[in-house]
DNA sequence: CGCGGGATTGAAGGGATTCAACCCATGTGG
DNA sequence: CCACATGGGTTGAATCCCTTCAATCCCGCG
């Protein structure tokens, strides 16, 4: 099926208000690619030529500090999502200065297919289609709001509470965790901490954890361990 | 002069590249306004309906944590920058659902001028000026990878370091410091702790400091303590 | 001269970090 | 079928940084 890429752009949030006509285009620039657990899209430092539309699977976007000891996931994109989104509309502020990836992204499903579109064209539509300038700026205020409510979770609340907030998050049913360093990533932290505080919040009888499958009893107690972290929910 | 808030737009890196037809009509509908030190521009909360544009002196903004016993100052912005300008383009996701500024701002400097853009006719330009859809979307993309450098250096550095990277930002000469308050907030911290790193890099003969008035002696050593804070510049 | 806001300093305590050891399940190859 | 390697996970212990509360100091100002 030919349109099946318009298909998938029409879908996205980030093109949401845009009529077919405007992204037809785009969709035939695009490249769909397929990729395994581990493999990384791009590097921090990479030029900036694509984004990528998630199509199934998920993506980890992510900075290393200390030295390469440590990881802070930015995001985690699913289906739908945009990886690198907001990086491809920086325009280069000299010829010489290239547009680079600030950060590393890795493929965490396997497999993940994404599609690859071309940053300039991208760029381009959006400029001069109302409807997508629209729909991207929305988003990218969204995306804005969203660092900002992650910034002051790891500022201002402990790791206990991050932890418990992001249990809540997936409270739904019972589900099987990440890795620990995985979450540790997510969390701003290392892999000791998170196994110490589940162990804390199991021996606290809060959730129940076996084989990695974490289910949370005590809601209303996780609520009250998350504190403040969960307030704005 | 009538065409004053003309000319203010134009300079504005938002609005950078922007015909001055494209911003005659947001000129007519600014009104300016001029606050003192101290002075609320708007709380966390309040609906949003304008942007602000810094004619003079500078204006902070920031979030509170902890139960108000801290805050987080995200940015401070000087003449021609905007206040709000992510957030004033968040399109309610409901009728009902207000869109609210998530964070304080307050002025800094005595006397701080502004000129007070309604968020709604902004919107509807930039959407449908390519040029000014393009500027502001560049805009955004600058703004969150400042956020990001902003919250790595929160997470992966310590207090010192972000310390000597501030002192680095400045030390162009001798200037005179904010409060220990207004520190604190920029470094995710408390005043106590600021005043102790100051004393320290002061016995550390890397700073000259009196009455308030810093001026960085040693800079390749104030560099080192910055370690990767500093790395990225 | 006393007042008040900010700055400094001390001390107690807690959370986070780091390094290291150990366990456990899985998978591989002899 | 077992020895072994591997990658996580868990746990302990030492240390460090940060936090918090409180006392004191300093300086400008009425």
């Amino acid at each position: 099926m030919p349109d099946r890429p318009l298909n998938l752009l029409l879908q996205a949030p980030v093109f949401r208000g845009a009529h077919p006509d405007d992204l037809r285009e785009l969709a035939v620039l695009s490249t769909p690619l397929s990729l395994r657990r581990g493999e990384a899209l791009f590097h921090a430092g990479d030029e900036v030529r694509s984004l990528y539309l998630v199509v199934r699977g998920s993506v980890r976007v992510y900075r290393v500090g200390r030295g390469g000891t440590r990881e802070l996931t930015l995001h985690v994109e699913g289906p739908r999502q945009l990886v690198s989104g907001v990086t491809a509309f920086q325009e280069q502020a000299a010829p010489e200065r290239l547009v680079t990836y600030p950060a590393h992204a890795e493929v965490l499903q396997t497999p993940t297919e994404l599609l690859s579109l071309p940053a300039q064209a991208v760029r381009e539509a959006a400029y001069h289609t109302p409807a997508l300038a629209q729909a991207v700026i929305a988003y990218f205020a969204r995306r804005q709001a969203e660092l900002l409510e992650r910034m002051e979770s790891l500022v201002f609340s402990e790791l206990g509470e991050r932890l418990a907030a992001y249990l809540l998050e997936h409270a739904a049913a019972p589900w099987p965790l990440p890795t620990n360093s995985e979450l540790a990533a997510l969390l701003g932290t290392v892999p000791e901490l998170v196994s110490r505080k589940l162990g804390e919040f199991y021996r606290l009888g809060v959730i129940r954890l076996e084989r990695r499958v974490v289910q949370v009893v005590d809601r209303p107690a996780l609520t009250e361990l998350a504190g403040q972290a969960a307030a704005r929910r």
